[in-house]
DNA sequence: GTCTATATGAAGATAGAC
DNA sequence: GTCTATCTTCATATAGAC
């Protein structure tokens, strides 16, 4: 019920954290070492090693501190009876966040290293099944579920799009909430 | 004007790709080793490099052999003048491809190796212009960009969705054919 | 076209001093 | 909390024989 507890962090992880998550979105997981994280925030691999024992311990840490922005909203949405108003409380969080953190998404939804952690650990398991929930609804059919793989799909990828990389965000947002919601009326 | 013209290859180098187009899906391209490659076709890494140079050429042919399905697509959309028949044709081909290859859609999109290379290389950097030329018509304004890049996400990043993973392809396919036609009739 | 063998560097990770 | 130094393994890549 509880579903997602991130643990917190000290100062000397946060800095890790937020240095690693900038160096998975431009060379993705694999492609980043500890010794680019290390040198990033001028300190020797073992400093980095200090604070995690390995280097999926950052990249679990990195992945809770993403996906705690998105804990009050799920929440509020579980909390609505109305399905559609759930929905919209949720989305309109999702759109948010991906705008804002626009870099980062494509890898928080794609690097093979995130996505096998995201279906492994059974806490951020938890979390996606909640996420989807909220997402679907109850409708099982093929069409609803399309619709909702297409609708976070389209969110997640279309801020990473090089068509629209020249967009402010406020553009960009305010287009992405107006085309989600019709989208979601259609074929409601 | 021609574009995109990939280079034909041995019947080794096709061994070469096809399984290292495999291991990318899975693993990532810096999550995948030429040893990794090498074993998966059952020779040694000096047999791969005798193929190919480097590793990114292997990279490089993976992109091209995966780009040149969609040019007969995208000539006979160019060669169209209605400009809603000419996105129809493309992005049936795109639906086609991305529910046949479901698994290679995220990575050739995603990951940080190729995109890098689709964005350095002369050729692809053509050929993705040609496509988003397509979608896009000759709108540049935000809603229109915005409308492609999502239908563009959509497409690719519904059909590695955890929520439709269990559906036929069939039947994947046909619902996506179906929203993403109701979609680009919305705000036209 | 494939092999064995090897060069060279960088990866993840640890020991122990300050 | 950070350092220097080190270990081991694996990466990309090459030389040269069959």
């Amino acid at each position: 019920m509880s579903g997602f507890t991130p643990v917190p962090h000290s100062a000397a992880q946060t800095r890790i954290v937020t240095a690693a998550l900038d160096l998975f979105a431009e060379h993705g997981v694999s492609g980043t070492s500890l010794q680019m994280i290390a040198d990033a925030i001028g300190v020797t691999k073992a400093a980095v090693y200090h604070q995690f024992n390995t280097k999926e311990e950052i990249v679990v840490a990195t992945i809770e501190t993403e996906l705690v922005r998105l804990e009050d909203a799920l929440a509020a949405a579980e909390a609505d009876e109305d399905h559609a108003r759930a929905q919209e409380i949720l989305l309109t969080r999702v759109i948010d966040l991906a705008v804002e953190r626009r870099r980062l998404v494509g890898t928080l939804l794609n690097d093979p290293v995130i996505v096998r952690l995201l279906e492994e650990r059974a806490p951020f398991q938890q979390f996606m099944r909640r996420l989807f929930r909220v997402l679907i609804g109850g409708d099982a059919r093929p069409e609803s579920r399309v619709r909702a793989a297409m609708i976070g799909a389209a969110i997640g990828g279309a801020v990473t799009s090089p068509v629209v990389a020249d967009l402010e965000p406020a553009t960009l947002h305010a287009q992405l909430i107006s085309l989600t919601k019709r989208f979601l009326e259609i074929s409601d």
